[in-house]
DNA sequence: GTCTATAGCGCGATAGAC
DNA sequence: GTCTATCGCGCTATAGAC
């Protein structure tokens, strides 16, 4: 068995910074002492720090929206797809020591700082998942378990919004538990 | 008639840019360009970039939650409060050129990357706005204008949640036409 | 109260030995 | 593929003239 690779360990580690701190507070020595390597060494894997991110988000996006398919998918109900859809967030936040944002949540809140090729990975992965939620919710409307007023788009805007932006607010107090908390308020709200 | 203080202009033009980029990307030198003045000067203000951040959240803290028991206290409809509430972040997202967020959402999105006396602000912002929406809502749900399942502080948390963090996403794609959409999808998931 | 000048540091990045 | 050494830049912050 060969152990994790140089270059997926320095992956790892700067999602894990970026997913905490944000990508303007992540820096090369931090990832240098966290992996146990020189600066100088991360440059030979990403040569810019843009590089970096950008590998970060070609691995990140598509892993995610894997899974979601997987879950859209499976032979579930709407309301347990819908769910799990749900513990995804879920299992992100409470992932490793400290609460961590969705790597794309963090990167929308700073996005007016990044380039335009990764600005538009995070853009990409927003419209990527609301275009899922649009699918669940859809199904679920029409099997008669989902109940809301308005337009499917913008529910889905507005589970998205919520999802990304809420692991965000609730660093900040509850953490998880708030969380949680305010997931099961939503499926109850969208159940109707 | 006295034009606006050098120190007043330093305090819009740092928060302006914090809302738009987030602290950690907003420098001395953005500051003393867009006011006119030299990084030194802007020392003698605030003489590191903590007490010019403590005084950012010393003047809006206050403020925002000085329009909101404006809102509480007035004679609407628990439903008309409400709504103005949401008002209150629509305005800060379509004030100025360009999507700006709203300064706590921001900073909590960088939250760890904040000192101790800065964090608190932060947090204790969130909590000050959570209890208030508790106010509306209760006041709504006993005259029984609004009609949600589960718990209360749950769903001022969801409420608050959605703002702040959908203020940040929405600035991805459809900014404040797509924060209009989900604000009053949100209002018809309260009524129920 | 604003200026010039500069200190001191951390950053991303490069050159070249091993 | 990792190292040492170093460059150049932008940052926060300070000293002192005006």
């Amino acid at each position: 068995m060969k152990s994790t690779d140089t270059r997926t360990e320095i992956l790892d580690t700067a999602q894990e910074l970026i997913q905490k701190l944000g990508v303007n507070a992540m820096s090369y020595a931090d990832i240098s002492e966290a992996v146990g390597i020189r600066k100088a060494s991360i440059h030979y894997h990403f040569s810019t720090k843009d590089d970096l991110v950008a590998a970060l988000l070609d691995r990140y996006n598509p892993d995610f929206l894997r899974l979601v398919d997987a879950i859209i998918a499976s032979p579930e109900s709407p309301e347990t797809k819908l769910s799990r859809y749900f513990a995804l967030f879920e299992a992100t936040l409470s992932s490793g020591e400290q609460d961590k944002a969705c790597l794309c949540g963090m990167l929308g809140a700073e996005l007016k700082t990044l380039k335009h090729p990764l600005a538009e990975r995070v853009i990409q992965f927003y419209q990527d998942n609301e275009a899922r939620l649009v699918k669940i919710l859809t199904e679920g409307r029409e099997a008669g378990v989902f109940s809301f007023p308005g337009d499917i788009k913008v529910m889905a805007t507005l589970i998205f919004s919520l999802l990304e932006g809420g692991i965000l607010i609730v660093r900040a107090n509850g953490g998880l538990y708030q969380f949680r908390a305010i997931v099961e308020q939503l499926m109850q709200l969208v159940k109707g």
